[in-house]
RNA sequence: UCCGUAGUAGCUCAAUUGGCAGAGCGGGCGGCUGUUAACCGCUAGGUUCUUGGUUCAAGUCCAAGCUACGGAGCCA
């Protein structure tokens, strides 16, 4: 048997006898030539079956390759402008062929399919082009993310799944049953964070993070995945240097290495080309000064009841999409109230009803892709929240021991990596981000 | 949880005023030496989401339920 080649570098073996190994993405005939797409994970090539250059048995399985079938190809590569694949321009002239599989009749046709059937055969879909460029940018992302953390220092220490308390304490956790005692789900590995910066002083945790909150939309999933640093002796506005370092260089790398599959999807490069830094720094003060002008301006009835604001408010999603139009790039907004953040974010000096925490907004309504702060790190302060929030000292005395011994200023972030994936490949819903979404009613496959 | 839309062949959809349930793709059989979602001919394929109601007659009208999609809230 010839060389087993990936079809990615199908370029580098033209004249050559090779063997390919996978899956028959499509097939079309035309009677005594019978071309065959194969997909080998790495790319796709087209096959060509001669009829006069195989044996009949083989020219035969050949003409009856159903959709997805498993077959081993050898024969030689040639060049020929008119063969489609990825990266397409080669084909491989088929002189044997051997069938591993006859796949059975297969669900996901060329043709169009609805939301709910495709999410239903997700096991499957996950081999169609789109998604494999989608989950193909997703790794490169997170290898991004992670090698620019690395390379500034940062060490990544791992943070537990399963917590004996919330983490914050908002959103609804998912409990487990703990031989007998009641454990929860992490929805955040960033109080963890805050215990290991005073270890390593620079860490990052990566991981999937848990919500049972019913949200029902384009931007939540139920089990998502979280990068989440974290830094010592680090202010507001140094935090907000690592977030824009740390997003510009993943969306360079993904435009460096990632041409053929944005073309795939049909993202505008454009839009990506544009995001480099300084990003916008706005204040939550500044932000509803600019919503509320916003708003007068607006006609729409129902629109403009969405887009209402009061200093006070959180911004809801309609407020975040406003915001980060009056942008083409990412923008931070600082400075939010304290009252509708985390308790665990440092009051302003002087002006204890904002707080130093930071969100930062991505362009064209992706809406917000990080949210950090600085942390409260005064003992007698961050007790008190506690206590207000009726959390429970018992739970929080091991954080709390953290303001006891050796306590610093210090700072992070949380990036949701579905929604930054969402956003750089420009898909209308998250659930084509990850490969297998956990969304409020749908746990399957 | 709230608001809105939808559910018909394996898939995507059509079916006029309430009057015989249809097409394309996919499957099967046959044809074709350069296809790009190939094309041509033939063929098989139905609990019209469920339950109840109105009617001579319901895919179509009414009621309740189920499921999905879109949006809101919450958040990354």
């Amino acid at each position: 048997m010839a060389k087993v080649i990936q079809i990615k570098d199908i370029a580098a073996y033209e004249g050559e006898e090779v063997t390919v190994r996978g899956w028959v993405y499509n097939r079309t005939g035309k009677g005594r030539l019978q071309f065959i797409l194969l997909r080998d994970g790495s790319g796709q090539a087209q096959c060509v079956a001669f009829k006069k250059e195989m044996t009949p048995e083989d020219f035969e399985i050949a003409r009856g390759l159903t959709q997805e079938s498993s077959v081993v190809i050898s024969g030689v590569v040639r060049a020929d402008a008119r063969a489609p694949g990825i990266p397409g321009g080669f084909e491989v002239g088929i002189q044997r062929l051997q069938l591993l599989q006859q796949a059975d009749e297969y669900p996901i046709s060329p043709k169009e399919h609805g939301t709910e059937f495709l999410m239903n055969h997700r096991h499957l879909w996950v081999r169609s082009n789109r998604q494999w460029a989608i989950l193909r940018i997703r790794a490169t992302i997170i290898k991004a993310m992670r090698d620019w953390l690395d390379d500034q220092g940062f060490l990544l220490v791992d943070t537990p799944i399963i917590t004996p308390a919330a983490g914050e304490e908002t959103t609804t956790l998912f409990d487990v049953d703990y031989f007998g005692e009641t454990a929860f789900l992490a929805q955040t590995g960033q109080l963890y964070n805050e215990a290991n910066i005073m270890a390593f002083g620079k860490v990052y945790c990566f991981g999937p993070t848990f919500r049972a909150e019913k949200s029902k939309t384009r931007r939540h999933l139920i089990e998502f995945w979280m990068l989440e640093p974290e830094i010592a002796f680090c202010s507001m506005e140094a935090l907000m240097d690592i977030e824009e370092g740390l997003v510009c260089n993943v969306v360079e790398q993904v435009l460096a290495k990632h041409g053929q599959e944005l073309e795939i999807i049909g993202r505008d490069l454009s839009k990506l080309a544009a995001i480099t830094g300084p990003f916008a720094r706005i204040s939550y003060d500044d932000a509803v000064t600019r919503l509320k002008a916003y708003h007068a301006e607006i006609d729409d009835p129902q629109r403009k009841t969405e887009l209402a604001i009061e200093w006070g408010e959180d911004f809801g999603s309609p407020h975040e999409t406003a915001l980060a139009e009056m942008f083409d790039k990412p923008v931070f907004v600082y400075h939010y109230p304290t009252a509708v953040k985390a308790f665990y974010m440092t009051p302003v000096a002087g002006r204890p009803e904002v707080c130093r925490s930071v969100d930062l907004l991505a362009p064209e309504g992706y809406g917000e892709i990080i949210g950090g702060s600085e942390r409260i790190h005064d003992l007698d302060l961050l007790a008190a929240n506690i206590d207000e929030m009726g959390l429970g000292r018992e739970a929080y005395e091991w954080y709390l021991d953290l303001r006891k011994f050796g306590t610093v200023p210090h700072a992070g972030f949380g990036i949701g990596i579905e929604r930054t994936v969402a956003w750089i490949c420009g898909l209308s819903h998250v659930r084509e981000t990850i490969p297998y979404a956990r969304l409020l009613n749908r746990k399957y496959p």
